[in-house]
DNA sequence: CACTGGAAAATGCCGC
DNA sequence: GCGGCATTTTCCAGTG
């Protein structure tokens, strides 16, 4: 591998990691809200829950649109 | 459950969703890097691998300074 | 580890092995039947999203009365 | 799509989604045994592994076995 | 501190 | 043959 490669593999290498540390950064942050919303009093349990839930309608609309595209192409290569 | 104890709780909830949608766009982030670096011949396995160790080397090196760090407070030598 | 302990394990193992091929007779059948639906004209990505789309649901279900349950408990309603 | 199109794909769904449930019940099986031997106290991770290379060692058999035949076939040595 | 449940990573599969 | 997608497996944090 030249040195050119190596460098342009580091680079890759590298805003991959910082990239890593934010995204742990953001985890931690989530964390913090669950213990904050723990110490006043809820449970993260069912907090979890919620969020799981509430991503699920989500997810699913999304994938509901996708089938949508995929009947209107059917629909649309029809001879008819 | 009160009114207000349902805003609070909402509240959370709202905080924690926003905080996963930029973890989400952060982890797409990531994968695209991956794919950029496989677009151009680098094998992304490797690269993982490499990734992996480095944050492993990472971790070893701060967890042997928190034990510098006890020794040094045990001995009454840390500025702290 | 003791000869009983060796037959012990082995047996496990076989079990697992023996289960672990019948799940993938399965997965097999599973395939031809999508492969089936196929040679008769029918879209497989149309039928597998289908699939999917059912079984979040079924999933959902599921999950929203387990949140149920946490709620009941929580209100100290459960026969637990 | 006309009826008679319409339950030919049911059909199809149907099969798929009791197989997919079948499946689902030999993977629950699996993991129950697994379950079982960390009762009786095994190391599941390790037990995982032997699986594992087993399964690799029958597969390497097997397209040795397959590389064998190729052979033959291209000596007119095979039966069929 | 072991166990369960959820996130991330690795693998395999299908269609193009 | 490859890229994208889904499944599977692995790992880790949270919980009791």
């Amino acid at each position: 591998m030249s040195d050119v490669d190596a460098k342009h593999l580091r680079a890759f290498i590298e805003r991959i990691e910082k990239l890593e540390e934010e995204k742990k950064t953001i985890a931690d942050d989530i964390k913090d809200v669950y213990a904050e919303a723990k110490g006043t009093g809820y449970d993260t349990k069912v907090m979890r829950k919620i969020v799981s839930l509430r991503k699920q309608d989500k997810d699913k609309r999304r994938e509901e649109e996708e089938i949508l595209d995929l009947y209107l192409a059917a629909l649309g290569m029809l001879p008819g």
